[in-house]
DNA sequence: CGTCCACAGGAATGACGGGCGG
DNA sequence: CCGCCCGTCATTCCTGTGGACG
């Protein structure tokens, strides 16, 4: 017992036999190396170094979709420029990282920005315009540059509207002395479309679109944060290689990349092993996705799931959609619910399938018909599990297996 | 070789709820 | 604030079909 306490301990402590830094595989962690993106960096620094001669640069609109490097080329970026000024000891312009999906009201952007650029501003008890008001007089006080990123910014504008948006836009018209500029950042391309034309305009100075990696530019990133995260010689070879092509397979996510090697290293770690193999990584995928799989189905529709129990409960295969609906009925009637019909169960069915939870194709078996095999993608008893989190579903199920026992 | 099973899956229609413009 | 319109879920009715069987 207590040698299982002091493995978790140390675990805690940090001491582990795989790892030396975890935090580099981390998604928010900002490398000093950004691999396949040195066009990029060198393009948004260029954009933004009017900053420097206290000149504003061109409000700047970035898409890509998740894990194509654009928070962290933007981060680097600020994160130079910051160090620069700091060694030659200039103050003349700030930056303010605004990550939307977390701050998601109007004026929780403008407090964050207020913290960032040094106003002190009261957690509450101010109106949006008084902040608004406060936040441009401190700017305008001094003579600085100040770029606002907005991370996510499709969270804010489907939340709150593109008001706060324009606002930003149209500040230099009421500044004497300082400039504000905007950089937005976005994984939704069809967003743009939604905002106001004006809005649209002034923000889309400049548009750069970041492309996904292929598999191989996945390898080198992971390569390079594999070298500061895992200790020397841990990492078995082909673990890197595996990683990179299931994360490539799936849009070029680097996020998923790094999610992928860093589980790999914790299943490794759990189970007590010197080295992660590539069977490590194959297990952390398998768990990653199963757990993907269990969150759509914790989301489904009432009926959705019924039918999803009712093919668990059929041992997760049915030989015909008729015997499928058959079942469902019984579920529904020993729920007290009004069933659906079979064409509607269909089209559950159908969805599902799209869904990758289960697979269903058309046979035919000549003289008795043409129907549908349904079998379950998952575990059944995973999903037996999950869907028992519904009360009603969940003691349904408890008495289906004490009727079996017994 | 035609029949006919057991559905697939398209089309029309209705009930409902939520967002949006006037 | 209200009515309108649109999208979603569901039902009803329907036509289509691969192939074993007689």
């Amino acid at each position: 017992m207590e040698d299982v306490v002091s493995e978790v301990i140390k675990r805690a402590l940090g001491e582990s036999r795989i790892f030396k830094n975890r935090e580099a595989l981390s998604s928010d962690y900002v490398p000093d190396r950004l691999p396949h993106r040195e066009e990029y960096i060198k393009k948004i620094a260029e954009l933004l170094s009017p900053v420097l001669r206290v000149e504003k640069p061109s409000n700047i609109f970035i898409y890509g979709l998740t894990g194509t490097g654009k928070t962290a080329v933007v981060k680097y970026v600020i994160k130079r420029f910051v160090e620069h000024a700091e060694k030659v000891g200039i103050d003349v312009f700030k930056f303010s990282y605004v990550n939307c999906r977390n701050e998601d009201t109007n004026y929780r952007v403008l407090f964050k920005i207020g913290s960032d650029v040094g106003v002190r501003i009261p957690f509450t008890g101010l109106s949006v315009a008084e902040l608004h008001n406060r936040l441009r007089e401190y700017v305008d006080s001094k003579r600085i540059v100040v770029t606002i990123v907005l991370d996510e910014v499709d969270f804010l504008v489907k939340k709150v509207g593109d008001d706060l948006l324009y606002r930003l836009t149209r500040v230099n018209d009421e500044l004497r002395r300082s400039k504000v500029s905007i950089v937005g950042i976005t994984n939704d391309v069809k967003f743009v479309e939604t905002l106001d034309p004006r809005v649209k305009s002034s923000l889309g100075e400049v548009e750069i679109v970041f492309p996904p990696y292929d598999a191989l530019q996945l390898a080198d990133i992971l390569r390079e944060r594999a070298a500061l995260a895992f200790r020397d010689g841990v990492l078995e070879d082909g673990v890197v290689g595996y990683c990179a092509s299931v994360a490539a397979r799936e849009h070029g996510d680097a996020r998923r990349a790094l999610d992928l090697l860093r589980f790999a290293g914790e299943i490794a770690e759990r189970d007590n092993a010197s080295r992660v193999t590539v069977e490590h990584a194959r297990k952390a995928r398998e768990e990653l996705e199963l757990n993907a799989a269990m969150e759509v189905v914790r989301t489904l529709p009432y009926h959705s799931k019924l039918v999803l129990l009712s093919l668990a409960i059929g041992g997760g295969f049915a030989e015909s959609t008729g015997s499928l609906y058959l079942v469902y009925r019984r579920v529904c009637e020993a729920l007290g619910l009004e069933p659906l019909t079979q064409r509607r169960v269909s089209d559950l069915v159908s969805e599902l399938d799209m869904l990758g939870i289960l697979t269903s194709k058309v046979v035919s078996r000549g003289r008795y018909g043409k129907t549908r095999e349904v079998a379950l993608g998952v575990d059944s008893a995973a999903i037996l599990k999950v869907l028992s989190s519904d009360t009603r579903i969940g003691e349904y199920v408890k008495l289906l297996k004490n009727g079996r026992n017994r």
